[in-house]
RNA sequence: GGAGAAGUCGCCUAGUUGGUCUAUGGCGCACGAUUGGAAAUCGUGUUUACCGCAAGGUAUCGAGGGUUCGAAUCCCUCCUUCUCCGCCA
């Protein structure tokens, strides 16, 4: 969430940043509660001040044994009053708390301003997209061809957008993900294996919850979630924590499977390994000095195209536009696959600078010459591990229907061609 | 899942018949004194957040509720750790 004081002392200018976004966001609503959050404060602490003094005088007097149930009578019922205030505050903060968490981060003024994802710019491209001189194939026709995806054995044991991936399709999917971490590993990321369920506390600290409730899945009969993104878990694992200056940044990489609900996506990419209730993803996770969360950001990206170009497959980096940017992101930027059956670019990696936004919901702090502030928290798909599968499946099959397994595959998966 | 024990300001620790606890002491850390310089010693400081121009105030003893004029201390719920038992991969 943004920060509330800043947000009072600038009203115009957080509604003029927030005015890319879509929505309306109830700014001057906030500022009017957080008005009288300072209202009541004064008042109750006062009370609570007039208490705290009383009861230390009836301490005194009972211990020289004077009577002193006047003092008690009346501080009874100033307790009623106090308790009356204590109430009309949590009230007030919650609502609060409640407009704050609907309130999506400021994007930087980096951000080309625009209203969806036609209004993205595209800043690099690698490679040509892949030529054929043959009709291509989708991956889910190769991949039931070559029997290594089943999605009507998914369809009977789960349901509609899940696979089930076999033989040298569960084989190529495990490469990958190998591929993935050690990769990122080299570049100085501390692999992490985190629980696949997290409480609510989580969720609320990257800001999945409130405002995304039914895109989750929840563990019915715990208070548990099925994590969306590795995001979740791995950033958590410092909620609440001060870190030290020189531990910055923490770079963080994880592997694990992802839970969508996908609601509001019926009908869109329906065939495939595009759009999955459960999907594999290698995230990377960045905790950084807020002076170089930026550069961090930069080089993120760069660490996430670094798997494509091992794997020689084209892709393009595009900067997301004010209306298609992430609720919690100031900066994001998407790397897009070349998938054939396409015939266009494919979301495989979304990097993001959430700034302060996450850290102040999930109070990660460091400690700089004896100041405590916000860090800056950063993360990238590096990168979706399904969508990789589909790419090295479509770019990278041959005129008989085989696939041309990429060098740096074959170390990981022990054959050069599937067929 | 069952039984028991415990969680105090970075670390260790005192404090549970409710009231100078505005939380003790040690270690560590910071600053200062002493010194030619250091060690040792001595002194001062050392949770965090919020309200306030400030002085100061409020909250915080795993978390959240409750009892009370007053809670680290009593009650309830939850979390975590440890020991034993059961079950399991």
């Amino acid at each position: 969430m943004l920060d509330l004081k800043k947000v009072c002392d600038n009203i115009e200018y957080v509604e003029e940043r927030l005015s890319g976004r879509s929505g309306h966001f109830p700014i001057a609503e906030v500022a009017q509660k957080a008005k009288r959050r300072k209202e009541i404060i004064r008042e109750v602490e006062a009370l609570k001040a007039e208490k705290n003094k009383v009861s230390a005088e009836i301490a005194q007097m009972k211990r020289e044994g004077k009577a002193c149930d006047d003092l008690i009578k009346k501080m009874r019922d100033e307790g009623d009053k106090i308790k009356a205030l204590d109430d009309e505050l949590s009230e007030v903060e919650s609502s609060l708390k409640e407009l704050m968490y609907a309130i999506p981060n400021l994007p930087d003024e980096s951000v080309p301003v625009g209203s969806d994802s036609d209004d993205n710019v595209e800043v690099r491209r690698w490679g040509e997209p892949t030529k054929f001189d043959f009709e291509p194939k989708a991956h889910w026709d190769i991949g039931t061809s070559l029997d290594m995806l089943n999605f009507e054995q998914a369809g009977k044991i789960t349901g509609t957008r899940f696979t089930v991936y076999r033989n040298w399709g569960a084989k190529l999917e495990r490469a990958i993900m190998n591929l993935m971490l050690d990769t990122h590993a080299k570049s100085g990321y501390t692999e992490i294996f985190p629980p696949f369920m997290v409480n609510r506390d989580s969720m609320l600290g990257t800001g999945q919850l409130p405002k995304f409730e039914e895109d989750m899945f929840a563990v019915k009969g715990t208070n548990y979630y099925l994590i969306p993104t590795a995001e979740v878990p791995v950033t958590n694992l410092h909620r609440g924590d001060v870190l030290s200056t020189d531990q910055l940044p923490i770079k963080y990489c994880a592997y694990t499977a992802c839970f969508r609900a996908e609601a509001g996506s019926a009908g869109r990419d329906t065939r495939g390994l595009i759009r999955q209730h459960q999907f594999n993803k290698v995230e990377l996770v960045k905790f950084a000095h807020p002076d170089h969360s930026f550069e961090e950001l930069e080089s993120l990206t760069n660490d996430a195209e670094k798997i494509l170009q091992l794997l020689k497959i084209p892709y393009r980096v595009v900067c997301l536009c004010t209306g298609d940017l992430g609720f919690s992101s100031t900066k994001t930027y998407d790397i897009e696959v070349w998938l054939p059956s396409y015939g266009r670019f494919v979301e495989i990696s979304s990097c993001s600078n959430f700034v302060d936004f996450q850290a102040r919901r999930a109070n990660i702090r460091f400690k700089e010459n004896g100041k405590t502030q916000f860090v800056h928290t950063l993360n990238g798909s590096g990168l979706a591990i399904g969508r990789t599968t589909a790419a090295v499946m479509e770019n990278y099959q041959n005129a008989d229907g085989s696939i041309t397994v990429p060098e740096a595959l074959r170390p990981y998966i022990g054959t050069d061609i599937i067929k």
